[in-house]
This record gives C-alpha cells, structure tokens and sequence, in this order.
RNA sequence: CGGGGUGUGGCGCAGUUGGCUAGCGCGCCGCGUUUGGGACGCGGAGGUCGAAGGUUCGAGUCCUUUCACCCCGACCA
C-alpha cells in the first residue's frame, strides 16, 4: 500500500509532490506573511542536526559564533557598490520606529558582510589580531519575487561565517576550507552529491572576487546551489577601512572571506532522497532513526517494545516508540514511511515469542528479522549502511546526469533532449553565458578544471577550463 | 514585475439560471467494538462563505473595489 491517497507521485508534478511532502511530514506551514515559512518542530529537529554536524567542525577550526545585529543602517550597506547593487532589488528596508519616522533607514539584514566588518575595522589593529574568524547562526532577509518553502523564503536561516587575514593566501585556504567543510557534511550527512567549483563572473557573490559553490542535481535535472564560500579580496576591507599594522609597522588592508549554508539544504534534502511514500531521510539527518511500531497496545507487547528502545537509545541512536492506542498498525507504519525514518520496526506477538524484531529499512525497502540479543550492533549497522547506500545512489545519479558536449550543437542538443548536467570546455564570458541562457535557460553552474586543455565549446577557441553548466532552481 | 489560479468549519472540496435552516469527505471530541500495512458503529462540537461597498424583497452565488495566498516565467542562498 502506498501513500497515493494523499502524496501525489514524485515523477508526476514535482512542485505538487514537494509541497504536500513538507506539509504531510509536518516538516514546515506557511506564515502568514507571503514568502515566510514556519519550520516546525520535526523540519527544525531537521536544521539542529545540521547544526551539531558543523558547529563542531567550525570551532576546531578556530572559528567562534558570535551575534550581530539585524538591522543595519542604510549608509553601511551601501559602503560596497557592489554588494548593494547586488542586493537592493531583495532588502527588506524598515523606516519606521516607535510611531516616527526613522533618520535613516534601516536595511534587515540580507546577509551580514556590512555590519560585521564595521566592526572589525573598529576591533583591528595589530597582525596580532589576526585572523578575526567568527560565524553567526542567524536569519536573514531577502525579498525573493519567487518563494518555495525551504529552497527559496523571504527569510532563511543559515550559518554565515565571517574571516579576515593577513594576506591573501590564507583568506583562500580558508575559502577552500570553508568548501571542503560544506562537501563533506553534504556527502555525508545529507548523502547528497554535488560538484565543487568556482563561479563564473556573472553568477559569484555580489562583492567577491571568488565564489566557490557546491552544486547538487536535484530530480527536476535542475542544479540547487547549496552553499557557497567566497574570497572577499579587499573588496570590503577597503571601504569598510579594515587595516593593522603588519609586523614591520606598514598599515595594511586584510584579506577577507565569508561562506554560508542555509535552510535552503533542507529543501535539497527533500527533493533529493524522497519517494512516492514520503520522504527518504539519511540516517545522520534524521530526528528518529529507528521507530518502534508495536501492532497492538497490549502492555506486555509495550513494556518489550519500551525496554527495546532504552537499549536502543544507550547503543547511541535516536530511537522512538509509535504506541498510540487510537491508530492502527498500519496507519502508524504509513506515517512512519511519510515521515521519512530510515528503520521501522513492526513487534508483535511474533517477534515478542521468538525475541526478535522485523526491520524494515525505508530507504529501498528491504526487511529482515534481527535476534533481540544483536539488535543495538546490527541497527547501528544498518543505519550506516543505509547512509552510504543514499550517498551512492546520489552519486550514480549525477554522474548518470553529467554529460559532455564538445560544441553548441551539441550542448544544445544533450540540453532538449535530457535535464541534467552538461560539461563542457569554456572560458568565462558573461556576454556569451548570457546568450546561452537566452537561448537555452542553462547558465554556468561552477568551473570544474583548471589548467586544462580544450576549445571552447562556443566560440572554438583554445580553452584552459572545464565548466558544468545546467538549468539552475 | 508579467502570466495563470484560488479564497466557503482544522484540511480538501461541492454549492445549478440569486431563494427557504450552507452541505460533503477527512480530521477533531465522547462511548463502544477493533488492531500483522492508512479499521468500524453510534453520538457530538465546529462557519460573520477573504475584506469593503453596491444591486435586490432576498447575495456564498450578480456588479465594483480591494487584500491575501498558491502555481508558472524573468531575479536570487
């Protein structure tokens, strides 16, 4: 039995099946405001697991978290043409305050760059003081014309991290950080595969000189940029006059980064790994891993399902029990498969006879039946073999979706007949990605290579680069 | 900002050329029977029909204005 009822299938109207997945797993509603999402408590258990993944990896890094306000005033913002150039389209701009009309405006934080930096240039002095690294988990606010829960709300939640140095070299190592971090806790805990490159000058960072992104294929064959880190240059440290003295008592300017991962991952999350039953979560990410469903609400069929989760819950995973008495078995088993939880136990007076459980694993739906006095070992197993089954899955279906074109035809071609990624041969030029994207919707996703030896698959000439582009979300 | 759509109990919807007490399914509450893949019976609660104005003896239904949200494109984490 499926969830049909009431899930429309995933290979029909993705947008259909991806709205009414986020509200029947009770993930997130809509607020009242347009654009706005309430995340509620299972889609926030969700974005806590994220954060005890990265928070540890980011303070061993050095980096500590720190807050900083959410209105920044309007002649900040401003400070760096770029970035408000980049940005003034989506600011949410309060003018009032108290009942009166405020001197200056006030921008709600986009994203923090500005008013971190104003304060970095008062904190900064020595080299001593160097580098600053601090992070922030905060929300922000951009006015997007186009909202979809998760993958694109008025306000986000992320993390944004927030470095300066004393020369160059070490803001781009800690860009490259800053990524590798990114890939590794999408690899393995979101089980989702993606490429890792550099922005084309026509997609980075409003205000960077580089932006690293990592780019996942979601089922659509559209690409979802799921993070970014970028190498600030001086761009800001300029206008926003962050200098120290260098061990030889020069006044220099500091070399700067700045990267952040939002609750928009979630949403990649979803899309990715989720089926026609619900969704499919990666053991790591998810708020239950193992959930008891005991077939009836007798008490000595409870008390052994109780004492198994306890056993459960000290072998280190997150285990629950689903004993409500007012829902059958298999409405609870359907609920679990909704809710995407990678193992479901079903304990009836079978298992209870012969001390054992039935494990079924959502993921591809295999079930086997576990000895009670192996159980705690063979679940923790199974739920890391059910992580690196996801990974591989995502992998194949990238890789499957990657598919190279040595000309425009060619492009053109592989872009009418499959969604997906394309590699190809290029070098950077935001008049022809224009022209690609007029006439094809594709746009450069990242640069791959480089240092590499090809032709440039529109123009034929020489190219040292290789780039993957795709329709992007 | 362009295009499309929808606003009627918590959710999903029906409501005819205006007409009588605004309905149905799911969910919810109570009691009982049930429970190995979305159980059933009986009883019950819950609505200023998005808002404002107008036409009319009479408006969920017609007219005007307006607001909101959703979906599809251009901009974006």
């Amino acid at each position: 039995m499926s969830n049909k009822k009431l899930l429309p299938p995933k290979t029909g109207d993705l947008a259909d099946w991806y709205t009414t997945i986020i509200q029947l797993a009770d993930l997130s509603d809509y607020g009242p405001a347009k654009g706005t999402m309430i995340i509620k408590p299972y889609g926030y258990a969700i974005w806590e697991l994220i954060q005890e993944a990265m928070n540890p990896l980011i303070k061993a890094k050095g980096v500590q978290n720190a807050y900083f306000p959410l209105f920044i005033p309007m002649s900040l913002l401003e400070k760096e043409a770029n970035h408000v150039e980049g940005f003034a389209p989506e600011l949410a701009i309060v003018t009032h305050g108290g009942g009166e009309k405020l001197e200056e405006p006030l921008v709600v934080r986009p994203t923090s760059e500005t008013i971190m930096y104003n304060s970095f240039s008062k904190w900064l002095q020595s080299w001593r003081d160097l580098p600053i690294m601090m992070n922030q988990w905060n929300n922000v606010v951009r006015w997007e014309k186009r909202t979809m829960p998760f993958l694109r709300t008025s306000e986000f939640l992320w993390q944004e991290g927030h470095t300066a140095h004393v020369a160059h070299d070490e803001a781009a190592d800690m860009q490259k950080w800053a990524m590798d971090m990114y890939a590794h806790i999408y690899r393995n805990f979101f089980a989702l595969d993606g490429y890792v490159g550099y922005k084309s000058a026509s997609e980075r960072f409003a205000g960077a000189d580089t932006t690293l992104t990592y780019e996942s294929l979601m089922p659509s064959g559209k690409a979802l940029q799921a993070c970014t880190s970028h190498d600030l240059g001086q761009n800001f440290a300029k206008p926003f006059n962050i200098t120290f003295q260098d061990k030889e008592g020069v006044d220099a300017f500091a070399w700067q980064t700045s990267w952040g991962l939002s609750t928009r991952s979630i949403g990649g999350l979803i899309l990715a790994h989720g089926d026609d039953n619900g969704l499919r979560l990666p053991p790591k990410l998810a708020p239950t891993q193992i959930v008891i469903v005991p077939v009836r609400p007798e008490p000595e069929l409870i008390t052994y399902c109780k004492e198994l989760v306890n056993q459960l819950q000290q072998a280190g995973t997150r285990a629950a029990i689903d004993d409500r008495d007012d829902e059958s078995f298999g409405f609870r088993l359907n609920k679990a498969e909704v809710k995407g939880i990678p193992i479901i136990l079903k304990i009836g007076s079978k298992e209870l006879e012969q001390k054992l459980v039935t494990a079924k694993r959502r993921f591809d739906g295999y079930e086997e039946q576990i000895s009670l006095d192996v159980i705690a070992n063979k679940l923790s197993q199974s739920l890391d073999e059910i992580q690196a089954m996801m990974l591989k899955a995502s992998q194949e279906y990238t890789t499957k979706n990657t598919r190279e074109a040595s000309d425009y035809d060619e492009f053109k071609r592989i872009q009418s007949e499959h969604k997906g990624f394309i590699k190809v041969y290029w070098n950077d030029n935001a008049a022809v990605e224009k022209q690609i994207k007029d006439e094809t919707t594709a746009t450069s996703r990242c640069m791959i290579e480089d240092g590499v030896s090809g032709t440039d698959f529109v123009t034929g000439e020489p190219a040292t680069q290789q780039w993957i582009f795709a329709q992007s979300y």
